[in-house]
Formats: C-alpha cells, structure tokens, sequence
DNA sequence: TCTCGTTTCTGGAATAATTCTAAACTATTG
DNA sequence: CAATAGTTTAGAATTATTCCAGAAACGAGA
C-alpha cells in the first residue's frame, strides 16, 4: 500500500507531497500545504485561506493563494468548484462526490458520491467526452 | 387550459407574460422579453442578450439588462445557472431539468429531468430545505 | 557550501463582470 | 392631462481575480 489518501497522513508529509505534485515545495506553498491538506477536507475560497494564513501568522501575498490554488488544482490535488457566480470555492477532496451548497452561510458540504445516483446520463455530444458530473444541492433554512 | 407553454406562443403574449409577472411592460422589458420568450428556450449572458439587442437595433443600457435577467429571475420566468466563475447564465426555462455545459464553446444546452436519475438524497440538514438540484455535465472535444 | 540560472513571490496596477447612484424618463391611474 | 410610483441610464463604484515586472528564494551543479 504505497497509496495514500490524502487527509490520513500525519503531519509533515506536506513536502513530500508537493514533490509528488511537480511544485516545489516552498515556504509559502508548504505554508497553504499544511493548512489544507492536514485535517479534514476543505472547501475555501481564495480569500477564506488567505485570512486563515495571516491568523496563522503565514505571511502570503494574496496573488500568491491564487497561483498556489490553481496550482494545486492543475497538479490534480485540489479541484475547484463553482456553485455561486463571482466566486470559487478550492476542495480538497478530488475523489468523486457532490455537495451540498448552503445558500445562507455560503458553505459546502461534500455527498457521498455513492448517495446519489445519477444514472442514465444521455450520450454526450459525438466528438466529445464528459469531463465532470457536478450535482449540486442547494439548501437553506425553511420558510 | 389556461395554460401556456411560454415558447409556444404565439408573438405580442409579452405584454401579458410581463403583467402576469407583475412587471410593468416598458419598451426595454417589451423587447427583451420577445428576444427572450419567442422561439426556443435559450441559455444567455447579460452581454449575450445586450449585444442582441443591439443588433436587433433595440437601444438598452447594459444595466437595464441586468435588472430584467434578475426581475425575470426573481418573478420565476427565467432563472439564473452558475457553471463557471465570473459568469451568469440566464435560462428561459423554468422547468425541471438539467445541462450540458461544452468547456470549448461556453455554452449550455438543455437535459430534460427524466434522462437524469438522481435518487437518494440525503436527507437535507434539520430545519433546512432543498430549493434545487443542479446537475451539470461538463464536456469538451476528445483529447 | 558557493554560484547562477530558473522558478516563485509580491505589491500594486489592470481587468471583467456586476452593482450602485442619482437624475431623467415613462407607465399607470384618476 | 396631471401626479405618482416605477423604470431606465450613464457613469462611477465594487468585487473577485489576473497581470506585471522586479526582488527573493530554490536547487543543480561545481
Ligand atoms: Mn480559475
Ligand atoms: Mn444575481
Ligand atoms: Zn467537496
Ligand atoms: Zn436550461
């Protein structure tokens, strides 16, 4: 078992796993490494990880976060999701699953890819092939 | 049957459309609405729909675009789909159904519900409810 | 460990979509 | 035809994100 998920892996892993990714591993981007990939799985915008980087006392530039999340997202080990326009919200989770989007608090919560069937999908167009199934429940607090 | 079908009808139904709205039928919303409402369904941008108009030599600021994609929006004749950041979506239909979203084009094009499957939600969060489920399939020419 | 070419980081300017403002207009109603 | 409330508009403002060009950091070799 040489395979491992992700949010399972005590700490320090994080260079390492920036390697693996192609990225060189430095201050700033172990830095953001940490904070995303040890723990639980995260949704965060932009500037959500940038306020968490100053609490931490991490000084980042915020063009930094962005390249460092768009980076971490062509390497494959974040993915970025769209459910409000004018805003993108960076998963940690790249394996396959849905969301939940609370309307009120603007947050995500991942669905069990196995808790939804999306079955019968129509052919896509010829010449062309599906990239990404995204199914997103919205929610928010009863009338 | 009282009923009308939205893009079955015949030309000139916008002003009744727009009053059962509850929107006052002014020249702008007059000539958006026949863009939008006669023929097919369509999927539009507020720079799609403007550069229409102007094109159909209709003279409308970009803003009154604006405010009617979002009147429409919020008096249920049209809603609004996020598929990539940066960007809003107008639909002109309201019915229950899903998209494909070509990456190459930009541009979406119609699942009717039934061809989707999507069961076994989970159950919403306590004292929350679902206001709706988006399926978008994301597909682009082969490699 | 030093060196140097390459990558990365950064503050600030630039962009793009959208929203806001306040004044000018227009639909509606009596 | 007013009078009034709703609507439109140009342009400024806002927000998220990207671009830029110089400064700093990285890392493969010597
Ligand atoms: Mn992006
Ligand atoms: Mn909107
Ligand atoms: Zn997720
Ligand atoms: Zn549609």
């Amino acid at each position: 078992m040489t395979e491992n998920t992700s949010h399972t892996r005590p700490y320090s892993g994080v260079i390492a796993h920036l390697k693996q990714a192609g990225l060189r591993p430095t201050r700033q981007r172990i830095a953001l490494a940490k904070l995303l990939f040890e723990g639980e799985n995260r949704h965060v915008t932009a500037e959500d990880l940038h306020a968490e980087a100053r609490a931490a006392g991490v000084s980042v530039s915020l063009a930094t976060i962005y390249n460092s999340l768009h980076q971490f997202t062509d390497a494959g080990i974040m993915r970025e999701v769209v459910v409000e326009a004018g805003r993108s919200y960076f998963d940690t989770n790249t394996g396959d699953h849905h969301h939940f989007f609370h309307e009120d608090t603007g947050s995500l919560e991942d669905i069990p890819t196995e808790l939804i069937n999306v079955s019968a999908l129509p052919a896509a167009p010829q010449g062309k092939s599906v990239q990404r199934v995204d199914v997103i429940v919205r929610v928010s607090a009863d009338d």
